[in-house]
DNA sequence: CAAATATCAGTAAGACTGACATCG
DNA sequence: CCGATGTCAGTCCTACTGATATTT
């Protein structure tokens, strides 16, 4: 009765990958909205606070988004004011970018979301088990 | 230089799950794309071959896929001749799917493919860090 | 009538591609 | 000229939403 194929596909880490990244993206998404930030905005502003004023290239390669897809975003968080666009004197080809102060506000907030989420998310885990995910997930990632 | 460790936002769950995942997509979705199939095309065909002859909407449960997404994927593989689609005698409402023996074939060809792609992916783990990798996402995967 | 099934049409977000102008 | 950067426009795929017809 128990054919093995579904069973087999559902063994598949692709397949569970996916479905535990569907569920992570929703809880996350769904929580940043309340601040209306999607997930690569949020990922921006991380990438800002840490790595300082930081041209839009670098941004991207940072935290690992299109640089063409990095343009729109940073339009909107710039509209509202969550972060300044100067060009650099030293290189104009270059953006320099920065958070404001509200943007900074911003991320503090998006950050305690974004935890929140991912409690939920493992929350059937231990914290070692946690631990265990994450490291695990980490050798998957480096790649290219 | 401008490498620094993962960032707190690259120690999220949610983060890794999110690239992982789509390094995972990317590499199926390469190699089934050698038989011209898509990834929820392949869990189609996956589960019709477990759960036998089934409506639409049961399949559509067993591999948690949207049931109007399945409409689409039913019809490219129907046209292939790849599965059959007859009424239920027994209950008009439903759509009785059921494989080809052609369908055999390619499913049988997906998952040869499915499995090299998930070896490319989990190269670098150990057999036991998989199974590992495996308990810990089965157990974020069950929801709801 | 209420619920389930199947289909179709439209929408929204993400990731990607190509073309272009600017600057070093 | 070449390479890097930033911008814009458009495509592709996935996922979701709403409306409708049919059947139980």
């Amino acid at each position: 009765m128990s054919d093995p194929a579904l069973s087999r596909l559902q063994t598949l880490p692709s397949w569970l990958l996916g479905r535990a990244a569907s569920r992570g993206h929703r809880l996350v998404a769904d929580h940043l909205a309340r601040l209306d930030l999607r997930l690569n905005q949020h990922a921006v502003l991380c990438g800002i606070a840490e790595h300082g004023p930081l041209a839009q290239a670098e941004l991207a390669r940072a935290v690992r988004i299109d640089p063409k897809d990095i343009v729109t975003a940073l339009n909107e968080l710039q509209a509202r004011g969550l972060l300044t666009r100067e060009r650099d004197p030293r290189d104009a080809r270059k953006n320099l970018i920065a958070l404001s102060t509200e943007g900074r506000t911003v991320l503090q907030q998006a950050e305690e979301l974004g935890l929140q989420a991912n409690a939920e998310l493992t929350a059937t885990l231990s914290p070692e088990e946690r631990a265990q995910l994450n490291k695990l997930l980490e050798r998957l990632v480096i790649d290219r």
